[in-house]
DNA sequence: TTCAACATACCTATTAGTAGGTATGTTGTA
DNA sequence: TACAACATACCTACTAATAGGTATGTTGAA
């Protein structure tokens, strides 16, 4: 796992990055509050003072996690926009999908954003930003589809984009809330196709 | 503020209660591992070591803060649902209007059940336990107002009181975590006039 | 004189972060 | 092409501060 003495190979992500996973998988399970530099150390195989070469402050490290995020959730959100095969209907539902197959269903994760948007009081501003950024990208994302699917007349007739991608975010990150609460994944799969099938 | 050498008058609540409102207090805006015995210590004016005579256990100090929560909120909600001038809807309304005036509307606090349910996997038994009960709670009067709504054809006529209750429920969750991110209280209006207007 | 309700004084464990040192890799220049 | 100078990526050892928690002492009121 270390690259100490050793040439990077393919199979080995280099250690920089390596934090940025173990730190993500922490924050999405544990919390920015409930997570140490030890946890990251157990895991990775690195001293703690080692990983404050790679990332000075836990601020640091936060920031890098929620930008890693934000290219990873652009790129995936990507593949599922440009899918031609499907309307914009099934797009929307294989995200909601795709969001319970990487969380929940992974561990019991929870959304990063959403484990740090709850923290927003007592994380450093550029933390903040960072997160505002992630949960911009995904609602704005969302209300293209909307909006996109509103013009082919495949959505109610007076559907408003923005509040309705506003209204669809806020009930992802509430249903996996309580789906992590309960453990019962039913309540999000529930929960969304009522949502979905009336606000669309 | 402290009882000992005083008698307990009305204007003077005692110690023990103070101390779970201050709870209260830093686990809606702070979260449960974001505070500590000595922010409680510095609020309530009481030496930390004294909480434990209390509390024992930070634990125990999490369950009685839920319970506490869940009385008040089940009177706050049975005050609302005995009103016999509003329509089931109005009392919907009402109760998210309530919700967002104790939350975010005072001092940026987040629902108490949604800040602890986030932190599920890091919580006691004792204390997930007392969560799921609020929570459970809540839903359980959402779900009461919107069958009584259906008996008297007040929503759409093939409404299901449960799955529409869960989901009014995580968007309450959800809306309130973004308005709290975005600190835009618009959002939380938004957000439920849409949910309310297409699931009811 | 008992005892509830505190305070004092501590403990152990953990936290993020720092200081200084070491082995290896890279690079510009003579 | 040799090598000094520097960079990279770690290490050990440490710090100050804070965490939750405990054992024991004090005090005023019933």
């Amino acid at each position: 796992m270390l690259n100490q003495h050793y040439n990077i190979t393919s199979a080995m992500k280099d250690t920089k990055q390596c934090i940025i996973d173990e730190g993500t998988h922490l924050i999405q399970t544990r919390g920015y509050h409930a997570f140490s530099f030890q946890d990251i150390s157990n895991k990775v195989g690195i001293k703690t003072a080692s990983i404050h070469y790679h990332f000075p402050t836990k601020t640091d490290l936060a920031v890098a996690v929620v930008v890693s995020q934000k290219e990873t959730t652009e790129k995936h959100l990507h593949n599922i926009t440009s899918n031609g095969a499907l309307t914009e209907r099934e797009k929307i539902k294989l995200l909601c999908q795709s969001i319970l197959a990487t969380t929940y269903l992974s561990e019991e994760k929870m959304c990063l954003a959403g484990m740090l948007a709850i923290d927003i009081l007592t994380l450093e501003p550029p933390v903040a930003q960072a997160v505002q950024n992630l949960i911009g990208s995904i609602e704005a994302t969302l209300a293209k589809l909307i909006s996109n699917g509103a013009k082919t007349n495949e959505f109610r007739r007076d559907i408003d984009a923005q509040s309705t991608a506003t209204a669809l975010m806020a009930t992802i990150e509430g249903t996996l809330m309580l789906t992590r609460l309960f453990k019962d994944e039913n309540r999000f799969t529930d929960a969304m196709d009522v949502i979905i099938s009336r606000l669309l």
